[in-house]
RNA sequence: ACGGAUGUGGCGGAAUUGGUAGACGCGCUAGACUUAGGAUCUAGUACCGUAAGGUGUGGGGGUUCGAGUCCCUUCAUCCGUACCA
């Protein structure tokens, strides 16, 4: 028996699988398969930025997913595509380039080649032949001429909908813009058809520019003078710049915006009956930020038809309130500051606009602020408020000015309590004011003239009455969410199709001139001035010699859409074809990372409205299913920095530094202790550091953090791969935990696949030498374990609830191998289910056993519930709730019989004795419990 | 700070819908086979206790005949917070 049984070689029998999958990849006729009327399943995945470092094994997580449900779809006779590409602009490979002068497309051809490799060794089943790639002009040209379609519409709040801007310039050509409804910026210019008429060309442009979906304003971005460049907020730490150290102040720039806020509602609405994880609809739901209130001005005292004007959740608390905040931000508080010359003023303005949102939303117990040295006029009462500018207030919510109610709101009375100010109570409640604020929305109104008595909520009705009366407040509806700023200042994405004349004004290129390459620049630093890469092309302008925009989008902008270009990758017509869309319906399945929930997975949506709006497709949501896969957590390892100084400290010293800590990575520690020799030779920045030890070891601190390149925490597959097999590895991460939950990498549990894919090997070569010249039928039991299993790994796979899946894989093959002998056709069905997890091994162990099917499209078994079905149950006995004996008893035994028996069982005896029983529950086929 | 999630043996985790907590795997212990074992097989393994028994799903409280599961409260960790992808 031991003489013909091969080891199981598993790099020899991957890399053969691997071989014939592809080649008979390359004869699929998709056409052919799209013609024949059998059901189509879309899966997608998200798909990847190709960075230097390469996949690491958290990548494969939701990959390994996605293809085991496929390959069970293709089982059940689907026609399916799990395509996969690449989201290639971005900012790493631009730095790169920055640092060794090579084209970043350069080295994302490279990073793509390495990726398309490492994908390829753990058996994913992706349709290459319909791969995309963001940063090739094939795909942008269509991401640019998408961006022209926002730049080309309007937002009509009256239909909904988006809709070309022609159709609003003949609605100007007829009554000017006093009658259109439609999403626009605020302080518009108002004026008539003749006026519209009479403008010029770019007194024309100049307005529309106002309603664009696609439309320049003024942006505050983080602007580093020392790297002449904008920064995200987690480059800047402190308000320094990560790299370099420069200081970053926050400055306004003309930026490209799309009207995101116009379908604010409908991304609201239509989120509800998507299939998606509750939490992240959840987080969307409060990212978009829905709140219902009220605008209220408030008169300037003293400054003849000043007003301000606030935004309020709140509007029945104005008798409680006490000041009025601006934002630091807020043009009134700059005015004013500037033409009193307040010093102090002017340099809170300053400081306080340069924190991060988040610092100062952080803030808890004492919040900033400076008295402007003006008060409006409460509408009501008369009484003058004082106008303050406090930080706490942002700029970009609402009207960046709030009504200070500091009884009922926890900011305000922090606010009032850092600064002593008033706080009067207009709600009844128990609660004092030395306690803190009382916000909840009920109650009786007090101290509030004509609405002391009323409830919260008809207080709210009334005084919207009369704000409205005397037109100094209006209902409205506010969002959270922005506009998102759409353009960067980097050279590694998609140009904008945009050219400027004389006007200043942006004009469109005709779709004919797309796509607009990116252009060979003689560096890819922005210049000492600041202008963006771009500028250091030559000859950037059109034919006729304008400037075209020195930006690029950002690296959302291909990822918006790359789900409809899959199911049409190679058409050069359109984006996407119409015949194409009708057979493919879009997705039918998308897995991908939560950290995308409020980002990506938003302005996919978005894109896709507008999209649908202007007839170009014809679904309105992207992703009807979406599952999330957890991260994988690896410890990092963080080293402290001196500030200001090249000198590390050993982590049991930092208590007595002002220390800085940095991600350094976790292959140079050795439980804690970190190899200097390698980090110095790692970095330049460690070059020539020096390092404080403590014993003579530089330890260094850590935390579990997810697997990420910039954390230099990941693990790379290859080797894992090469000592235990892509099967073996497969399994692991799937067997790891759920799917959707964050999971810590630890290698040691890949033993116990290992084993368990070796104790496959082993049972199907006996079995197949133990029955090759007979095929006994299999008996009861065997039907049991088998259909029984059939149905775990079918229901778990439906769920993705892959570890069980695996778990019941291995009763199943614990079960069969302590069988004498197991009949061949039970072994198919073990090998069938095993294919979606470990399709290498499945197809080694198909072919010996003499089958020459292509295992992939064998249909997967079937189990028969009649099988399954148990003629008695073994009830647990408990008595008050504790379990005391079990006992047998058949499907159809009676309450009352079963209830009898328990209470005559000896061993219950034993524990009712000298009580009386209360009471006895019976539940059918669960247990028994005996109250006493 | 805000929004979201997670917390079960030494470890990863399992547990239909409120009904026998700890499936499956790792690790560990003992044994078998073996020249050998980082192979394989067998048995055991939540904790305390010699036992009878008791205690156990981050902590505290509640609902229930019965709670890992439902409610309240609290703590810890992780993810996101708009130019990382």
């Amino acid at each position: 028996m031991q003489l013909d049984m091969q080891s199981y070689i598993f790099t020899a029998i991957e890399q053969k699988w691997q071989n014939r999958w592809k080649a008979q990849k390359s004869i699929i006729d998709r056409n052919l398969l799209t013609a024949k009327n059998i059901p189509k399943y879309y899966m997608l995945n998200m798909f990847p930025y190709p960075s230097g470092s390469g996949l690491h094994v958290g990548h494969y997580v939701g990959y390994i997913a996605s293809d085991i449900v496929c390959r069970y779809y293709k089982h059940i006779g689907y026609h399916v595509m799990n395509p996969m590409g690449f989201d290639a602009f971005g900012l790493p490979a631009e730095q790169h380039a920055i640092q060794t002068g090579q084209h970043p497309s350069i080295t994302t051809q490279k990073n793509i080649a390495k990726y398309i490799t490492q994908l390829d060794q753990i058996g994913l089943d992706f349709d290459w032949d319909q791969s995309v790639n963001t940063s090739e002009p094939a795909y942008y040209k269509w991401t640019q001429w998408i961006f022209l379609q926002m730049f080309n519409s309007w937002y009509h709040t009256a239909t909904q909908k988006a809709s070309p801007i022609k159709t609003l310039i003949d609605e100007f050509a007829c009554h000017g813009n006093t009658k259109v409804e439609a999403a626009c910026d605020d302080h518009t210019p108002i004026f008539s058809a003749q006026e519209w008429n009479t403008f010029s060309e770019t007194e024309k442009q100049a307005k529309l520019l106002h309603y664009r979906l696609a439309y320049l304003r003024d942006s505050i971005v983080n602007w580093c003078e020392g790297l002449g460049t904008v920064l995200a907020n987690e480059e800047v730490k402190d308000g320094f710049s990560e790299r370099g150290g420069y200081p970053v102040t926050r400055k306004k720039m003309k930026q490209w915006s799309l009207r995101m806020t116009a379908y604010a509602q409908r991304l609201l609405t239509d989120l509800e009956p998507l299939d998606w994880p509750l939490s992240t609809k959840e987080m969307q739901r409060n990212w978009i930020g829905k709140s219902q209130g009220a605008e209220i001005s408030f008169r300037v005292q003293g400054e003849r038809g000043k007003t301000i004007t606030v935004f309020t959740t709140r509007p029945e608390t104005i008798f409680g309130a006490c000041f009025i905040v601006l934002a630091p931000e807020h043009p009134w508080a700059s005015f004013m500051a500037q033409q009193r010359s307040d010093v102090e003023l002017i340099s809170y303005i300053e400081t306080a606009k340069n924190r991060s949102e988040r610092n100062r939303l952080a803030e808890t117990t004492f919040l900033s602020g400076v008295f402007l040295g003006a008060c409006v006029i409460h509408p009501f009462t008369g009484a003058p408020l004082p106008i303050w500018v406090a930080d706490y207030v942002l700029p970009g919510y609402g009207t960046g000015a709030i009504m200070g109610v500091p009884a009922h709101d926890k900011r305000d009375y922090t606010f009032a309590q850092s600064f002593d100010l008033l706080t009067l109570p207009v709600i009844e409640s128990t609660i004092l004011i030395e306690d803190g604020p009382y916000e909840l929305t009920e109650g009786t109104m007090i101290n509030s003239d004509f609405l002391n008595g009323l409830s919260v909520a008809e207080a709210a009705e009334k005084v919207m009455e009369k704000l409205t009366q005397k037109r100094i407040g209006k209902y409205k509806v506010n969002y959270r969410l922005q506009d998102p700023t759409f353009s960067r200042q980097r050279y590694w994405g998609e140009p904008f199709p945009i050219y400027y004349k004389e006007d200043g004004l942006p004009y469109a290129l005709s779709p004919n001139q797309l796509p607009l390459l990116l252009p060979a620049v003689s560096s890819y630093k922005p210049n000492q001035s600041g202008v963006p890469p771009l500028g250091n092309a030559s000859n950037w302008s059109t034919p006729e010699g304008y400037p075209l925009d020195l930006h690029t989008m950002p690296g959302w902008a291909g990822s918006s859409w790359y789900f409809l270009r899959y199911m049409d990758p190679h058409n050069q017509e359109t984006f996407l074809s119409r015949e194409k869309e009708a057979y493919w319906k879009g997705v039918d399945c998308y897995i991908g990372g939560a950290e995308h929930a409020t980002g990506h997975l938003l302005y996919a949506r978005f894109w896709t409205k507008v999209l649908d709006d202007l007839g170009y497709i014809h679904i309105s949501e992207p992703f009807p299913k979406l599952l999330h896969q957890g991260l994988i957590q690896q410890v990092t390892a963080i080293a402290y920095r001196l500030k200001d100084k090249n000198i590390f400290v050993s982590a049991g010293l930092i208590a007595e530094h002002d220390v800085v800590p940095m991600y350094i990575p976790i292959a140079f520690v050795e439980k804690g202790v970190v190899d200097i020799k390698a980090l110095k030779t790692w970095h330049p920045d460690f070059a020539d550091a020096r390092f404080l030890l403590e014993e003579g070891k530089y330890i260094c601190g850590g935390k579990m953090e997810k697997m990420s390149k910039s954390k230099y925490n990941v693990v790379e597959p290859e080797q894992i791969i090469a000592q235990y097999g892509a099967d073996a590895l497969r399994l692991y991460l799937m067997f790891l935990g759920p799917l959707e939950q964050s999971k810590p990498w630890d290698l040691s549990g890949i033993e116990g696949v290992s084993r368990f894919l070796n104790k496959v090997w082993r049972f199907v070569h006996h079995a197949k030498n133990a029955y090759a010249a007979t095929a006994l039928p299999p008996n009861e039991a065997m039907i049991k374990i088998m259909h029984k299993t059939i149905k775990k790994v079918t229901e778990s796979i439906k769920k993705c609830s892959f570890n069980t899946a695996i778990s019941s894989l291995m009763i199943c093959l614990n079960n069969l191998s302590s069988l004498e002998t197991v009949p061949l056709s039970i072994v198919e069905d073990f090998i069938l289910l095993l294919d979606p997890f470990a399709p290498h091994m499945a197809a080694e162990l198909w072919e010996s056993i003499g089958k020459t099917s292509n295992l992939a499209e064998v249909p997967f078994p079937v189990w028969n519930e009649a099988y399954l079905e148990e003629k008695s149950f073994e009830y647990a006995i408990a008595v008050n709730g504790k379990v005391r004996t079990k006992m047998v008893f058949d499907h159809d035994a009676s309450p009352m019989a079963i209830e009898k028996a328990a209470l005559a069982n000896q061993v219950i005896q034993k524990w009712l004795a000298g009580k009386s029983t209360k009471n006895v529950v019976v539940v059918p086929k669960k247990m028994v419990n005996i109250v006493v």
